[in-house]
RNA sequence: GCGCCCGUAGCUCAGGGGAUAGAGCGCCGGCCUCCGGAGCCGGAAGCGCAGGUUCGAUUCCUGCCGGGCGCACCA
């Protein structure tokens, strides 16, 4: 007996609720599909139930049609539950922690940084909403080589400004925000480092630029509408015996072997094709074993489930990660690695150059300003993280139907000034769940209403397949379905039973939009 | 060469073991004495190629052909 599934077919008119069970039976059964299905039919019965009919169609469908009312149910359910109408308990309160940018605290926060904010802070509420325990975390790469470079490159800007000719190393931090803020620390502290020992000089000088740089990302990351529960910092590993105790017990379980003066990490052992450094020779950690050590520090932290959202320049570490905490005896699969991949800007048609060496480098910073949060976060969120994103900005700023978020956040708009319309005329705030929806007959009406119906289900799909755009185009599907019904009736019209309700469908339509819109960390705008 | 991702409408992309594959942009044609035209209605146009699994493949598997990204004692 195959596992009986009941589905929604995509064509309405194959009814609400289909079953392709009687094709499944045919090979077994020795039966041509359509007879099973007549038998199955005859023997279903229709009393006490919403199923108007039940017809057979194509190969061997069997197709249920309920009574045309039944969606209209979730509108009282929708006025109830309000902002937690798409409420799901799929994780029953598990922990997951997404980490997401985790950008080097060195420089601004260029667009491969930007798509993961808004991917991992949407996949981060969705989780949420689907019953999770979520934690954000960002993990700040203040320790390691690119520290001891930028400390090199500060330091000879230092000099440069105070009179002396030394160069910025050759793969050195060469961006012109360095430069203002090194002036920014001789405005407030003067020369006296000239006179400092060279590592006290430039530790002092690192640490002032990366309290700065730092505070600079999250003061553009809240901008963005992403705030964060955890700021991890990575040297706390190092100075806490983490990652010596880390590397030992990877010894221990004898994952570690010494070659030309480098401690490497056996990661041949798990499928990768080779092996890993984790201890230059130089006595100093590689990132990868503080990788290594920060996601043990998150499973021991009781996570059930860890998510990354990487960009497909770092998809070869996937692998050796997950190899490493096999070794460790986590289990691999409660980390989750999201990969996204790259983002291109169009302008005007043409492909906008973001490399820091021709200068057109696009920050987070500059692309809020330009298109706004809401655009910004919906074009980031709108695509599957495995296809690139080619960026419009022409479309970002356009203010008109063009543009998916001015459409779906004026259909939140219009419904509120319908509200509005409706209080003044009749003095009295929306009508509650108790109006007659035997009275919603339209096509439109019914078509709004079942796409309200459908919200929850989406919430858990995007939930499952770490999938933000399913909530995107949902929204602008309702919101499409909204515009659809608005032109062609009437909400306020002078039967007043009618009106009634027809304000709870669009009432419901609000708060569904609203929610949806919340998820994807944009705001519902009454008016614009 | 090896690995990961992607090939769906003119362009950018959703979708996904089933019955007529969706949207935006672009193109063509309609709709404002009426709750916001920042809107609506209609039209043309598509699953890279070849095998396999299956009652059924655009979806799963393999190969091929295109494209992106990796393959450091960088992160």
């Amino acid at each position: 007996m195959p596992e009986i599934t009941v589905e929604v077919p995509r064509e309405k008119d194959h009814g609400d609720f289909a079953t392709g069970l009687s094709m499944l039976l045919a090979r077994p059964a020795r039966m041509a599909p359509r007879k099973i299905a007549e038998i199955i039919v005859n023997n279903f019965s229709l009393t006490g139930t919403w199923v108007e009919r039940v017809e057979i169609a194509g190969p061997g469908f069997i197709n249920f049609y309920l009574k045309p009312n039944w969606v209209y149910l979730v509108l009282p359910l929708i006025l109830d539950r309000r902002e937690d109408y798409g409420r799901v308990d799929m994780g029953s309160g598990k922990k997951v922690q997404v980490e997401f940018v985790s950008a080097n605290p060195t420089g601004l926060l260029h667009m491969g940084n930007a798509r993961g904010a808004a991917l991992g802070d949407t996949i981060a509420s969705i989780l949420d909403y689907a019953g999770y325990s979520v934690t954000r975390e960002f993990y700040i790469n203040d320790s390691g080589k690119q520290i001891e470079n930028f400390g090199l490159s500060l330091e000879a800007r230092y000099f440069q400004l105070l009179g002396r000719d030394v160069p910025v190393p050759e793969d050195g931090y060469h961006g012109e925000d360095i430069t203002e803020t090194i002036r920014g620390f001789i405005d407030r502290y003067g020369d006296k480092l000239l006179q400092s020992e060279v590592l006290e000089r430039r530790a002092v000088l690192v640490e002032y630029a990366l309290a700065e740089k730092l505070e600079a990302i999250k003061r553009v990351l809240q901008d963005f509408g992403v705030r964060y529960d955890v700021w991890f910092s990575e040297r706390t590993l190092l100075e806490s015996g983490a990652i010596q105790d880390t590397l030992n017990l990877l010894r221990e379980r004898n994952y570690i072997y010494e070659n030309e003066g480098a401690l490497w990490f056996k990661a041949s052992d798990f499928g990768v094709d080779k092996d890993e450094v984790v201890v230059r020779s130089n006595g100093l950690p590689t990132y990868f074993m503080s990788d290594i050590a920060y996601h043990r520090n998150k499973f021991q932290r009781g996570f059930d489930r860890v998510i990354d959202i990487w960009g497909a320049d770092h998809h070869g570490h996937v692998a050796r990660m997950k190899g490493a905490m096999t070794a460790l005896g986590d289990d691999p699969a409660a980390l989750e690695v999201v990969i996204m991949q790259l983002v291109r800007l169009y302008q005007g048609g043409e492909l906008v150059r973001m490399s820091k060496r021709s200068g057109q480098f696009v920050t987070l910073e500059e692309l809020v300003e330009e298109v706004g949060k809401d655009a910004a976060r919906y074009f980031f969120v709108m695509r599957s993280s495995d296809s690139h994103l080619d960026f419009n900005l022409d479309l970002a700023k356009a203010e008109t139907n063009e543009n998916p978020v001015y459409y779906i956040q004026y259909a939140h708009a219009r419904i509120c000034s319908i509200l509005r319309q409706y209080a003044e005329q009749c003095g009295e705030g929306p009508a509650s769940g108790t109006a007659d929806f035997n009275l919603l007959r339209e096509e439109s009406e019914f078509a709004l209403a079942r796409k309200l119906a459908d919200f929850p289900g989406e919430v858990a799909s995007a939930a499952r397949g770490l999938a933000p755009q399913r909530i995107a185009r949902y929204a602008h599907e309702l919101a499409g379905l909204l515009h659809s019904f608005y032109n062609s009736h009437r909400v306020i019209t002078a039967d007043q039973a009618l009106s009634e309700a027809r304000l709870a469908l669009v009432s419901a339509t609000r708060i569904t939009l609203r929610n949806a819109l919340q998820l994807l960390g944009l705001d519902a705008p009454e008016r614009m």
